[in-house]
DNA sequence: CTCTGTGCAAACGGTTTGCAAGGGC
DNA sequence: GCCCTTGCAAACCGTTTGCACAGAG
């Protein structure tokens, strides 16, 4: 029901290192520089990104703390598998956002500045639990995106795209 | 509120052929043989699919009434421009779907058997334009997909996907 | 006859992967 | 020291595009 453009943080027990930590050890895998760089920078600023912008953020090739795109890629598909980050995909790429620490939402998707708007609605929760009911669906979760014009975009000119909902 | 699986046709002044054929007069563009094919191959069932299964379906090269892929992808946006159809990104592919002719409506996504169940919610509209109008948002459109496990699936053992939600 | 549409093959863009060297534990 | 992880470059996959010929109007 707020109309902020983003959510507030939830108190959870452990801080995103830490979970991810416990998550590489219950794989048996390593706590690793890059890895630990990763989290720190992304969880250092509330956002949403894809991989090329996580890229673009971080240290150059020959700069200290350099990590390859390659090991990008392999770090988010952990961190979502984790559960510290969420993803979707968004004019063909893939879209990521924090998850661990805040609360579960959908978006508004301005067409015009690509803004993407969170929000929280308990009814909406509601209503796709009965209808799933109805259909004797087990839900696991689900995605939406409400397409549109974002209040600071509406009032100059419409936009243009053509395929607003692909 | 129906529990089938697919949702009724409605009653439509043109045929699909004949929505498609202004569509293309109004933009100069010229009535072709794969373009017919395509359009009455489409709309003889009513299916969610992507490129490729169309493809398949389709006859091979050599064989009459072939048409390349590539005329398969330009036609496939057509289609969408003009109207007769629908498109979403599922599993990083993009899923087609009947539009002309049927109404609007949102999806269970069963992450087992993959199948797609349609389903209409008023109410899920009411809430969807609230939350909007409390952001000063001017909605044009939206894509609901529930993720989870359907009916006939429910019971046996479960999905063994990792990533549900992307 | 003109100009749009098609098939082919190459390009594309985002992402994944095989491999050999690097580095936690 | 073992084995996971990284960086590199190449592969991948769905989709798009440049081009020369075919075909609709």
């Amino acid at each position: 029901m707020s109309s902020a453009e983003s959510l507030e943080r939830l108190d959870v027990a452990l801080t995103p290192q830490q979970r991810f930590e416990e998550y590489l050890q219950s794989r048996g895998q390593r706590q690793t520089k890059p890895r630990k760089f990763l989290v720190e920078n992304i969880f250092s600023q509330h956002s949403h990104f894809d991989a090329d912008e996580l890229i673009e953020k971080l240290p150059r090739k020959g700069q200290p703390d350099y990590v390859s795109p390659a090991t990008v890629y392999r770090s988010l598909r952990e961190f979502v598998d984790a559960g510290l980050l969420n993803s979707f995909q968004l004019d063909g790429r893939t879209v990521y956002e924090l998850d661990y620490g805040y609360p579960e939402h959908d978006h508004l998707y301005c067409t015009r500045c690509r803004k993407l708007i969170e929000f929280r609605s308990e009814p909406l929760m509601e209503i796709r639990n009965n209808v799933a009911a109805e259909h004797g669906f087990r839900v696991t979760g689900h995605r939406l995106i409400v397409h549109g014009t974002c209040r600071d975009c509406t009032g100059s000119r419409r936009t243009k795209r053509k395929q607003d909902l692909v």
